[in-house]
DNA sequence: TCTATTTTTGAGCGATCACTCAAATGTGAG
DNA sequence: CTCACATTTGAGTGATCGCTCAAAAATAGA
């Protein structure tokens, strides 16, 4: 006894994660949406409520969708330490043309938050904490294998790599040619695998 | 024979940058700059042509500025490496409540640039690349003075202190804590130190 | 003072902004 | 098939966007 809705709700936020992603927050029109999402304003209105809404479902997404990544990556990983070094070589290596954007749309999103738009950003920052706390679990792992002294402070060394990780992708978008970005992120692996001690 | 312009062009662009710094170039809007430069749209237009121009004019402002400070506070130190490294010391530690950003407008601007806008990003790449040469040239000091190896790549070495610099400056505009923002700089500079090579 | 020249003014241009809502449309239970 | 109800439609809201330009105001040389 009802209408039931024709759009896909995950594949809307999909595309408007990609829209969002490749040109930000305020360069997107309502316009923009409509013309992607395939759906007229009052239907996104409906779905979503409002633009920031819409941009915040699509950054959570964002964020599920690359946690859960990292998480698999680094908690099936034998070698932890290489694992995070590796992720970092194919960060660089990763010619994706298709994706919206090289740089982390997390801090897209605090780069270009204003004290308008600060619940965007303050989003963005939780949810790169919670990235954070990723990396650190990476590197408790290497520390419980051995691969890391017993006193080692593994959120300090994931802060460090994160700073790691986001500088080499805003590298990356800008246009540095490959064999300096692949260079750059070997020098960031080489000290990530230089803090293994032998087993 | 003329009336003479009745506002300061320096001091205007200065405002000007300000704005753009804080609130990037799409949520800057007209009304903004007039309420801002105390100028109304057509003599705004008749200085500065556009609101695209404007911003360019504003960033090359921003990029000569830092590129001179950084160019004396390398050239003139006996030291290069703890200069450089004490450089990232000393940006954890700005707590300039009064700056725009803790965030590099050169950054900013790269990742908030669209393919309309990519004359802007065009631009500050350009400046990137230009004050990774500066950076390269305190290395390129610090092997002639003995500090490192004849054979250092001292332009690889820029690019990772370059990219260490973003990031630093990026964590600061999350809104890191203080503590943790100093250990990351800290890490970093131990790094750079760490390069020197007893005289 | 007069006048040639420049700058400043600000109302207002057409386009676009995020968003609304009454009406049209589709649909599953009865 | 009917109809209660959810969804979709899209013209249109007032506000704001970047920007223009004819007119007014100011100034330096004659």
């Amino acid at each position: 006894m009802a209408r039931s809705p024709s759009y896909n709700r995950d594949a809307a936020l999909d595309t408007a994660l990609d829209l969002f992603w490749k040109k930000g927050y305020h360069a997107t029109s309502l316009k923009d949406l409509e013309a992607a999402l395939a759906m007229k304003p009052g239907s996104i209105y409906a779905a979503f409520t409002s633009k920031e809404a819409l941009y915040l479902a699509a950054l959570e997404r964002y964020f599920t969708r690359n946690r859960a990544a990292l998480q698999t990556l680094f908690s099936q990983a034998d070698a932890p330490l290489k694992a995070l070094a590796d992720h970092l070589r194919a960060t660089a290596q990763s010619r994706r043309p298709t994706a919206p954007s090289q740089a982390c749309m997390l801090v897209k999103t605090i780069l270009s938050a204003t004290a308008d738009d600060s619940a965007l950003a303050q989003a963005a920052q939780g949810y790169m904490t919670e990235m954070s706390g990723v990396f650190a679990a990476a590197f408790d792992r290497a520390r419980d294998l051995g691969a890391l002294p017993r006193e080692a402070d593994t959120a300090r060394l994931a802060r460090r790599y994160q700073a790691n990780l986001t500088a080499l992708r805003i590298e990356a978008e800008s246009g540095t040619d490959p064999q300096a970005l692949a260079d750059l992120a070997e020098d960031m692996a080489r000290d990530i695998e230089a803090l293994a001690q032998p087993a």
